[in-house]
DNA sequence: GTAGGGTTAG
C-alpha cells in the first residue's frame, strides 16, 4: 500500500513508500529499519491530524525492527498529536492507552502531561497523570516533567499543589535545573507569592534570561515597579533584553505613570536591534503611553501599526475612555468592528468611556448591544461600570434593580457606587444602612470598606443622627480603618509630586493656593460653579471656604501651572476615578491657560502597598 | 535519539 496515496493531496511529502516485510516482496528496500526511518521522516512532514492518523494506521500494519524503535515512534506520534498545530488531546490519550502500561516511557508521560497543561479544560488531569506516573513506578519524573506540571499549576493558581510539586522537585534532585526553577518563579508569581519567587531566584545556581524575565514579571505583577526596573538594569549586566523583558519594563513604566521612563524605554526599543518590535510590544507601548497620560504618543503608535489585533484596539479605546474622550472612543469602536470582533474587554472600555463622561443613554445602549449583538455575558466589571454610571446620574432604583438581577455576587465596588448614589440622592437611611452592611461584611479584614463607613456617617449626619455618626467613627477606629484620601500626582523633571485633598504639606503650598484662587476667580468669571458634591469628605468650614482647592488633582494642576514652562502639557494622575466634573473643569482650565491638561486615573498607586488605595476599583 | 521555562487589557 502506498502511503503517498493515503495522504491528503495537499500534503507536501511524496516519499516513495517502503514495503513491509510481512506484505510481500520488497520493492526497493527490505529492512524493518528502513521502515522505521521512513515513517520517522514522514512524521516530520505531517501537517494535519489526518496525516498523522494515516501514518499511525500504516505503522500498525508495518513490522518495525524492535520494541525500542516502536516505542520511539509512538512517542513521536504522541508528541505530534498534542502539539499546538494539531492539538487533539483525546487522540493523544487514545495512542497512550493503546500502548501497554509497562512500555510507557518517561517521554510519553511527559508528553501527556504537557498536552494537559496546554489544554484549558485538562489542567487538573496533569496532576492526576503525574500521580499515576509515580504509582505505576516504572517511570521517574525528570527535568522535563516539572515545567509542564508547574505550568498547569500556575494556570489554575494552586499554591498548595505547587508547593507539593516543589518538594517533589527537590526529592528528585532537580532543584538546580534552570527550566524547573524558572517555572517555579512563574508559579509563585502567579499565586501572588513574591517572596517565594524571589527565594527561588536568589537560590538558583544558574540563571538564564528567562529567569530574569520571570523575576521582573513577578515584581511588576506585585506592583513593585521600581524594583522591576532596578532588576532590568541588573539583567543587562549578563543578558541582552528580549521582547519579554521589554514588555515587563513597559508595564513597570506604566505602573509608575512615569512618562519620562516610558519614553526612555520606547527609545531603548527603537535603538535596540536583534528582536522584532511586534504587535504585543506595540500594544504595551500604547498602554504605557495611555497610562502615563500621553494619549498623543499612544495614538501615534496605534496609527503607525501595520498589523493591529484585538488588544491594540482595546488599548486605544480604553486610553481614550480614561482620558474622558468618550466620543473618540466610540468612533474608534465603530472603526474597530469593521476589522476585529470586539470582546468583553472592549465593552468594559466603552462603558468606562460613558462612565467618565456621564453618558447614561450611551452606556445603557452599549450594555444592551454587548449582550444582544455580540452574545457577551456581562461580567462583574461591566456591572461595575453601568451601575456606577446609572447611579451617579441619579437613577438609584434602576441601579438597585440592576444589582438585584446580577447573576453573580456584587462586589464592594458596586455596593459603594450604590451607597454613594443613595447619599447624594437622599435615599432612606435604612437602605443606605443595608448597603453599607454588605460592604463592611465583605471587607472585614481589609481597608476596602473605608468609603462605606465614611458615606454611612454622612447619611447619619444628614439625618441628624449624631449618635450613629459617633458609633460609625468608633467602629472605624476599632477596626483600624483609615479614610482613603483623594491623592493626585504630577511628574516634573522626573520627580513625582504628590498631593492629597486639602494638602498643605508641599513647600510651595502658598503659591499653589494663590494659583488656585486665581483659577477659581477665572472660573467664577465665566459662571462656572464647581460641583460641591464631588468634594472629598473634609471638615465643613474648609469646604465652604473653597471647594476647588480641596481636590487633590486641582492642587496638582495648580502646581503644574506654576512649575512648567507655558504650553507644556500637564499630566496629573488620580488614585480615584476621574469624574465628569473633573474632566469638565480641566477642559476649562486648559482653555484659560492655553495649555493641555490631562487628568487621568491610575488603577493603583505603587506606594500604597498596604492596600490603603482603591486597588479593587476598576478605574 | 525525541521535548522543556517566561505575556493579553478592566
Amino acid at each position: 500500500m502506498s502511503i503517498g496515496l493515503l495522504l491528503h493531496p495537499s500534503s507536501p511529502p511524496q516519499i516513495p513508500p517502503p514495503t513491509t516485510t510481512s506484505t510481500g516482496p520488497p520493492s526497493f528496500s527490505s529492512t524493518a529499519g528502513n521502515h522505521h526511518r521512513h515513517i520517522l521522516s514522514l512524521s516530520e512532514t505531517c501537517t494535519t491530524i489526518s496525516h498523522l492518523k494515516q501514518l499511525h494506521a500504516y505503522t500498525l500494519r508495518t513490522t518495525l525492527p524492535d520494541e525500542t524503535a516502536t516505542l520511539f515512534l509512538y512517542g513521536r506520534f504522541l508528541h505530534l498529536s498534542s502539539s499546538s498545530s494539531f492539538s487533539d488531546v483525546s487522540y493523544t490519550f487514545r495512542i497512550f492507552n493503546s500502548i501497554q502500561q509497562e512500555n510507557h516511557t518517561p517521554f510519553m508521560w511527559n508528553t501527556l502531561i504537557r498536552a494537559c497543561a496546554h489544554d484549558v479544560s485538562r489542567k487538573e488531569e496533569a496532576f492526576l497523570l503525574y500521580r499515576k506516573m509515580l504509582e505505576r513506578g516504572k517511570s521517574s519524573p525528570d527535568k522535563h516533567t516539572f515545567p509542564f506540571l508547574l505550568k498547569a499549576c500556575a494556570y489554575i493558581f494552586k499554591l498548595s499543589e505547587g508547593k507539593q510539586i516543589h518538594c517533589q522537585i527537590l526529592k528528585h534532585g532537580l532543584g538546580k535545573d534552570v527550566y524547573v526553577n524558572n517555572s517555579l518563579i512563574h508559579l509563585y508569581a502567579s499565586c501572588g507569592c513574591l517572596d517565594l519567587a524571589k527565594k527561588v531566584f536568589d537560590e538558583m545556581p544558574e540563571r538564564s534570561l528567562v529567569s530574569w524575565n520571570s523575576m521582573i514579571d513577578a515584581l511588576v505583577r506585585a506592583g513593585e515597579f521600581d524594583s522591576a526596573l532596578e532588576m532590568f538594569r541588573e539583567t543587562q549586566e549578563s543578558f541582552e533584553p528580549d521582547g519579554y523583558t521589554m514588555q515587563s519594563v513597559l508595564s513597570a513604566c506604566a505602573g509608575l505613570g512615569s512618562l519620562s521612563l516610558g519614553a526612555w524605554a520606547h527609545a531603548f526599543l527603537l535603538r535596540k536591534r536583534g528582536f522584532e518590535v511586534d504587535v504585543l510590544i506595540k500594544n504595551s507601548l500604547i498602554e504605557m503611553y495611555c497610562k502615563c497620560g500621553s494619549l498623543r504618543m499612544a495614538e501615534q503608535v496605534f496609527q503607525t501599526m501595520r498589523k493591529r489585533d484585538l488588544a491594540s484596539w482595546n488599548a486605544i479605546i480604553l486610553g481614550l475612555a480614561t482620558h474622558g474622550r468618550a466620543e473618540e472612543a466610540m468612533a474608534c469602536f465603530e472603526r474597530m468592528v469593521e476589522n476585529v470582533k470586539p470582546n468583553s474587554v472592549t465593552f468594559v472600555a466603552l462603558l468606562i468611556a460613558c462612565n467618565h463622561r456621564g453618558l447614561v443613554e450611551k452606556g445603557r445602549l452599549y450594555f444592551d448591544v454587548m449582550v444582544r449583538d455580540y452574545g457577551i455575558e456581562p461580567a462583574l466589571e461591566h456591572y461595575g461600570c453601568i451601575v456606577d454610571l446609572v447611579a451617579r446620574a441619579g437613577y438609584v432604583s434602576e441601579a438597585i434593580d440592576m444589582v438585584m438581577n446580577m447573576k453573580m455576587k456584587p462586589d464592594a465596588v458596586i455596593w459603594r457606587s450604590l451607597l454613594d448614589a443613595c447619599c447624594k440622592n437622599g435615599a432612606s437611611v435604612e437602605l443606605s444602612e443595608q448597603i453599607a452592611t454588605h460592604i463592611i461584611e465583605d471587607n472585614q479584614s481589609s481597608n476596602g470598606s473605608s468609603g462605606a463607613y465614611v458615606l454611612l456617617s454622612r447619611v447619619y449626619a444628614s439625618a441628624n443622627r449624631w449618635n450613629d455618626v459617633g458609633i460609625v467613627r468608633k467602629l472605624m477606629t476599632e477596626h483600624g480603618i483609615r479614610k482613603e484620601p483623594g491623592c493626585s500626582s504630577i511628574e516634573i523633571n522626573g520627580v513625582t509630586h504628590e498631593f492629597f485633598a486639602g494638602d498643605t504639606s508641599h513647600p510651595q503650598t502658598k503659591q499653589i493656593y494663590k494659583q488656585l484662587r486665581l483659577i477659581e476667580e477665572k472660573l467664577s468669571s465665566i459662571g462656572y460653579s464647581p460641583d460641591q458634591s464631588q468634594a472629598p469628605l473634609v471638615d465643613s468650614s474648609r469646604e465652604k471656604e473653597c471647594s476647588l482647592r480641596l481636590h487633590s488633582e486641582r492642587l496638582a494642576i495648580a502646581f503644574g501651572l506654576l512649575n512648567l514652562p507655558p504650553q507644556t502639557p500637564i499630566r496629573v494622575f488620580k488614585n480615584l476615578r476621574v469624574c465628569n466634573d473633573c474632566h469638565e473643569v480641566t477642559k476649562l482650565i486648559s482653555k484659560m491657560f492655553d495649555t493641555e491638561i490631562i487628568v487621568r486615573d491610575r488603577v493603583r498607586f505603587h506606594h500604597f502597598k498596604d492596600g490603603s488605595c482603591s486597588c479593587s476599583d476598576y478605574w
